[in-house]
DNA sequence: GTCAAAATCATACTTTCGTGTGAGTGAAAT
DNA sequence: ATTTCACTCACACGAAAGTATGATTTTGAC
């Protein structure tokens, strides 16, 4: 009793789909039988019965998909006492899609150095630093690099 | 040129069903044309006229329907300093000679302020920040608003 | 009350930073 | 083979930052 009301409901979608199925195919060939010429209106008739079931199919697809998660993370803080014990969190890097030169440039930000100063200890040209530090402002979504700083020693990614 | 290429690839999934569509009305023809008994084979033949269409629908939709999200809350932990666990070095400021309004500076600077956010929040007007953040350079012997924030909190004065 | 330091502001100027746009290359993935 | 992506670079322009100089006002100490 109580599974064959549990299968139902699991299936609910198939058993309403089979349904529709049946009575719409039951409308057609009642259609065909009585008012339905067959031979010059086939061409109709065919194209009718797959947009029906064309849409049949659609809402079948809507209703069955399984919705995708996305996981959304809310920060908690974690108080240490060593600056140096704070590990740095990869997987936030890689979640904030942060290339490994684009790093190695926030560190340098974080250093104090100028944007100069960094193309020279990257051998770079200063146009490539404002480009690497251009994005990585947006990839951090902050304006300057200043807060650069403080947001990438706030997510543990320096 | 470039419009037309961008037409055709944002539309592909239409296109493709379109096609198949003919093609597959096409074949049903083809077939009712030369082999399929008209009367007592019917229920078979639109039986799978359907259950194509059906399948096509079903594929159409998965194709083109952007996925349902369904937002995930997962907790993270951000490993902090404890703020109390590092002393303010007062005397290393007043060997350097900082002023109360200097500091005030230096924290937002650190905080990731612009001069002009600092202004505002300070009452003042623009030039005076520039002036305060200069001799506060001067005075941490930094060239730069980045270097000056690391050498702060190296010298725990910040 | 005087004096020095701190704080305020301005004007003018230079330097650095940041954005937008476009483009070329090489490596890895499909 | 084609696409994608990281990395590279250039140029132009606007926005901030920083310096130099000089001036006025507040404030606190003597």
């Amino acid at each position: 009793m109580k599974i064959g009301t549990h299968l139902i409901a699991r299936n609910k979608e198939y058993l309403i789909y089979g349904i529709s199925m049946a009575l719409v195919l039951f409308l057609l060939k009642m259609l065909v039988a009585h008012f339905i010429v067959y031979n010059y209106r086939l061409d109709f008739f065919i194209g009718s019965i797959a947009i029906v079931f064309t849409v049949l199919g659609v809402w079948l697809a809507l209703k069955l998909m399984k919705p995708k998660v996305e996981t959304r993370i809310v920060e908690k803080e974690v108080y240490v006492t060593d600056p140096d014990s704070i590990p740095i969190d990869h997987a936030e890097i890689a979640r904030l899609g942060i290339s490994k030169r684009e790093l190695e440039v926030l560190q340098l930000i974080s250093d104090g150095l100028s944007n100069e100063e960094i193309a020279e200890k990257l051998f770079i040209s200063l146009n490539t630093v404002k480009t690497h530090s251009s994005t990585l402002f947006q990839k951090l979504d902050v304006k300057r690099r200043t807060q650069a700083v403080e947001k990438a020693k706030r997510l543990n990614i320096i």
